[in-house]
DNA sequence: ACGACCGGGACTACCCGTTTCT
DNA sequence: AGAAACGGGTAGTCCCGGTCGT
């Protein structure tokens, strides 16, 4: 294999996913069309055909990347030695923020939303959010962080719903622009009926925007 | 006009417009074939073309139509002499069981949801929806029954974001059959932050299913 | 059968048939729609259906009907006691006005112009004005006003020709409104080639616009 | 640009040209079948529209070729140093060669003839001719074979309406079979009127067929 | 006799994802 | 990697019957 073309290649493959981000964002999978997605990242048919064997592939790359971010910014919020509550705020900003920022989040996301009876798929990336906002839950619930009448699954549950009712009025709204303070008073509101009375989450200053 | 046929006529849009709304919830709009909608109604290009001009007006028709069955089971809700938190559940679960029930009404849920900027479009579904729950919340907090800290604004957009988020989960999950226990928990989790602890929400039994 | 609703019946079809007539003079056979032709002529297709068997049908109807009065014109012209290269005149002048006039004719020319290989067609009409004219220069020739050296039957057939298209022109560039002064000049340039110097022939005043 | 194949797409761009050609002469614009043009053309969809935008498309370049052709004939025959009437005559005698053979020509000729007054279109046709004629008509007044009681412009004007007319009865008579001798006669008959007795244009043998 | 409403279905131009050839 | 070609599928148009009332 050819080395030093590589890093041309990876730059194509990186244009090409970005622009197919941006524009399955906008119009779906099957509104999208392949054309655009030439235009904008201004390559060619060949080169998209060479990096990608369908339009499926296509999509399917785009969702990979955008779980291979969300994977990143988990785990990177994971590790943080902080209360488990502050932990699902500052991870649901960071989220909130790539959205906003990162189109090939934006495509997946869609992507991923509008996902038709697809079962063959990676697994369901919602079953991961809620996994990974469980065991937090729970976490918080051994140190008294969250009501001990809230069922930590439920409440994982609700919150994945409800932060993906809230990216999609977003969306609809305001082309994702006023995502973050509608994201923070979302978790506000959330987490006054999860947490104690007795006790306060601490809600650091917004990340960005 | 005419008064001639016109049961058969009636019979014929109907159908149309129940295999649309199946087809638009399945396949979004782009992805719908009107071909399918022509087999699913066992009509012809012929019949259809006779009632709407366009697919977008076909579109625009499942819309009204589900808008219609909004507004009906709003105002039943409305009038009646009940706390107003308990209207706000049963609409959630009249809403819902029709949700599942009326595929024309799923229909033009996904299509609301999909839709784009397109703000020729008619006054937006949601923003009605907030502007009759935020005026339950309002009433809700004159009576005591959502605490003083709490924006019955906020409050508002929020629960037609879970609403929506959750809808959304249980059509990806499972088609929309697990729906109605969804929306319930939903409901508890977010009343059990919107009440002051010393009262408590009377959730009547399920409508159904 | 019933005849007091005769007169309408007849008015109908009319009306149909004139806006029939625009309609294929526009867009030729074709290009026409059927439901154009309802919209202007303010009915139905079950009105238009009952005078009329199919489309085809309707266009042959617009064909007689500009026949017809191609026919009456002929005659008229025919009867009176004028030199025959005058009454060559007059003709062309009065079917020109006629063209201009009258929508049906118009629409019947044009569909004769346009008449693909069928034919099983009713006898052309070109030959039928070929020979009409042809006759009548071959009385021109036996008074004398038409040169020796002219043959009358090839002189017949230049005429329709460049009248046919002089129409055609005239329609193109103004749609029929200059029609008159083209026919009139067209007349002058050829006769100044058909008649013998020694003679003159006299031209009227034109008959009208 | 690209260089490689070109070869072959020009090939089949001419292909494609070429049957079209054959329909729109056929059919006109509205009758003429895009799947027509594909069978006769032994090609498919994606070659047309990789070619040709729209059918319009198709149809501008018909008649863009067809100009073309014109102009290049007319550019031969005005460098030769002849007679002005003489070079009317080979010219008319080309060109209606050029309709008998070219099939995209024969196209152009009748989507020019059939066009409606689209004003947007390239710069009329007809126009064109006359002036060219016109040009030709006032040079052979200067060298007296053109009477002074002509008026070139009007003689120009009725010898390109009498060539449309002409060329228009040989398509409906004989699918442009007889077309060479009917021009013929027909200059011979025009000039007859045009030339002073006392010249005699010298009609040279015909072109071909 | 006349006309209205409703529906049937063949056909059209065109789009678009994909492959082939160089 | 890019130009060219492939061909299935799309929405929509349009001519035309049926079937009623008046």
């Amino acid at each position: 294999v050819n080395v030093t073309q590589q890093p041309r290649a990876q730059r194509t493959r990186q244009s090409i996913l970005e622009a197919a981000g941006q524009v399955f964002a906008e119009n779906g999978f099957v509104g999208a069309s392949v054309e655009e997605v030439l235009t904008r990242s201004n390559t060619t048919k060949g080169a998209l055909y060479f990096h990608f064997r369908t339009k499926e592939d296509l999509a399917a790359a785009v969702i990979e990347e955008e779980e291979t971010v969300a994977d990143r910014i988990a785990e990177r919020e994971l590790v943080r030695d902080a209360p488990p509550l502050e932990v699902l705020i500052s991870l649901s900003e960071r989220w909130a923020s790539e959205i906003q920022s990162n189109p090939v989040v934006r495509g997946g996301v869609r992507l991923i939303v509008e996902r038709r009876a697809d079962p063959s798929r990676l697994t369901e990336p919602y079953e991961r959010w809620e996994k990974l906002v469980a065991g937090l839950m729970l976490k918080a619930q051994e140190q008294g962080d969250l009501r001990e009448t809230t069922d930590p699954f439920l409440a994982a549950e609700l919150l994945v719903a409800a932060f993906t009712g809230t990216q999609l009025m977003s969306h609809l709204r305001s082309g994702h622009r006023d995502l973050m303070p509608r994201v923070r008073t979302m978790l506000e509101l959330l987490f006054a009926g999860f947490v104690p009375e007795t006790r306060a989450v601490r809600f650091p200053g917004a990340v960005e925007r």
